[in-house]
DNA sequence: TTTGCAAATGAGAATAATTCTTATTGACAA
DNA sequence: TTGTCAATAAGAATTATTCTCATTTGCAAA
């Protein structure tokens, strides 16, 4: 074994884990992910580097779906579609929301933006022709 | 005391309350709203009727907020602006999602789109000022 | 090498929101 | 009255997430 490090190893391997996929994975996604590699390694470590990734800023949530929540490696401002059949979220990577609005929310709120998020949901291509 | 009917009370009361207000509830705050009217419900029967307000459509779910499903009783399509600070959750009626968008969040999926949801978050005037 | 320390972790207990179960109640029609 | 069925109360059960605390790790200093 590498005369190397050991610590972090595994804090980094749940940010490699979340930044190589585009699954927008739940807590249990990335510790069932992980362990594979790092078999030692517990859900609540997951739980809370995945918490400090957020505080950090270098990860973000969406928001639970279907009551868990989920994140996303990609921080990149973007837009999500989530299908409501198949719990799968999608980047919209070429939609963007107009500039203009996230300065009327700041004026609207009388305090200040740090994030937007837009979300469509509905049935997506595959549920539809799979599903009937 | 009227003589008329009592089922469908509470869920009337239930969703009567939702509408009454624009604070955007939990299960709970509804549960604790309609129990001074009614001391006798359940906060079972709330979360019940809640879900099945938002299967038929005439309420919406604003995900969770600090780990509580919010709900909205106003349908009509709206922006909202949530302040991490206290939580609380306001509507920005003044902003609109461009239909643009809508359609080519349906293109890009492959899919239909049966909702959207714009969600700004940040520090609201109110704790901007209150917090130091 | 050894020691000390602080950060990181594992394991499982604890918490809290939500859902489920089951017996009961209310409305209404026969 | 009685039967039926939807709605409900109460609390148990579930489940995602957080917390606790003893242990391990890396690293720097002795």
């Amino acid at each position: 074994m590498e005369p190397s490090t050991k610590h972090f190893k595994k804090r980094d391997a749940i940010l490699a884990c979340l930044r190589s996929t585009d699954q927008h994975p739940s807590a249990d996604w990335v510790y069932e992910s992980v362990k594979k590699q790092i078999p030692d390694i517990s859900l609540a470590t997951v739980y809370r580097n995945l918490n400090l990734f957020k505080e950090q800023g270098i990860i973000q949530s969406l928001g639970t779906v279907g009551g868990v929540e989920r994140f996303d490696g990609n921080t990149a401002p973007h837009v999500h579609y989530i299908c409501t059949s198949c719990n799968r979220v999608l980047d919209l990577h070429e939609l963007h929301v107009p500039a203009e609005l996230n300065q009327a929310a700041a004026l609207a709120s009388g305090g200040q933006v740090d994030s937007c998020q837009l979300t469509f949901t509905g049935t997506c291509g595959a549920c539809k022709t799979h599903q009937n």
